[in-house]
DNA sequence: CCGCATCCCCAAAGATACTG
DNA sequence: CAGTATCTTTGGGGATGCGG
């Protein structure tokens, strides 16, 4: 918010609001409810407190999230995404769909925090997603996908139940390999939904 | 590139690529053509030197862009997106409608440089716009619109003409109002255009 | 000229500690 | 729990220089 570009562009003035460092992952983490700070603060590794608190300013001033508090005896403090905010969904969609091509197997840096699967298919399959009841377990996390609405968790009566660990998951979805995992139920429903991921990019340079 | 966020997910993914200053200011840039380091310099106002290069660095790494010679005599060095960086489009045009709707009228502060118009209506306009052949005059730039793919200058046979300053043609797509701008041809179709226009969020603090 | 690299200055980011 | 205060480090912005 606080760094323009001075154009009048209406991309330009999206990444004002929007464009810095934490801004979007921020709006993410929302997306999927209101959260405290401190959940804030676990779900997004390296983030500075101080960084945080900046973001949920300048956020709120520009009419994307809103502070509320939780009537008692809770009464703790939350943050929740506006309507504005939360049409922000497609942008998101679409970085989404773009980065998951180049998003290589999960590394050893990378962390793995609750959530991340349904956030995940949320975000990649979900607007692509052929009618059906999909299960997936990775790791301990669950996660589910019926008729192209995300879950967390098991589902009733699944069509198919996908069960690895997040590499298997991967090639599965990059590769078009099913024999990673563990399949149960309709496999031609799943290969269904692997067709419709999106297809891997190939990079030039392995960034070096 | 440099910078990147611990998180195995594909929108952090996609923001290490393209979340830093200006990086997605270049792709835009780079959408309507290839262009010369000078050339970005220009249109990119407020960007230092140095950040360019680095970007363009970045972006070259990260298999976004591709530096090119052009044939002798000419040859220049100039700047292309690859296929991957091509499909940016879908991310930028759903920025673009998002930040639309809180843009408000041009500032002084704003510079309109040369191709503003027609960036303007490839990214907001054009995915919306019903089929026809509209002409705009916006100061001294002319832009059109033919059954929703955006050019450059003038069109043979528009079936509407529309004429103003920046103002005016704000207040057309925003307030849906035409008494601000000179039309000439078919105001209907006109009308029909305005109406798929994004609506303008109404913000909660007009940040102080 | 065009395409940067260098330098200087300042404003954000990051990490840690601490407080209402 | 939800931040503010403080310090250090990194990167951005602007000017200038310089080789091709």
């Amino acid at each position: 918010m606080r760094k323009r570009y001075d154009q009048y562009c209406p991309v330009a003035h999206a990444l004002t609001l929007v464009g810095e460092r934490w801004a979007l992952l921020v709006v993410l983490e929302l997306m999927r409810g209101p959260k405290r700070y401190t959940d804030l603060v676990e779900r997004l590794p390296g983030i500075g407190t101080n960084i945080l608190a900046s973001r949920l300013r300048d956020l709120e001033a520009a009419g994307i999230l809103a502070r509320r508090l939780l009537p008692p005896p809770a009464a703790s403090r939350v943050y929740e995404l506006t309507d504005y905010g939360r049409e922000l969904k497609p942008v998101i969609r679409e970085l989404a769909l773009w980065g998951a091509r180049s998003l290589g197997p999960p590394g050893a840096a990378d962390e793995l925090f609750p959530g991340w699967l349904a956030n995940a298919i949320d975000t990649v399959l979900a607007p692509l997603a052929p009618p059906g009841r999909f299960e997936f377990h990775v790791g301990d996390e669950v996660a589910s996908l019926v008729d192209g609405e995300v879950l967390s968790g098991p589902v009733e009566e699944p069509d198919v139940v996908v069960e690895g660990d997040p590499d298997g998951v991967y090639h599965m979805f990059v590769d078009q390999r099913l024999d990673l995992v563990d399949v149960t139920g309709d496999r031609r429903l799943l290969e269904t939904l692997v067709q419709a991921a999106p297809s891997p990019v190939e990079l030039p340079v392995p960034a070096a």
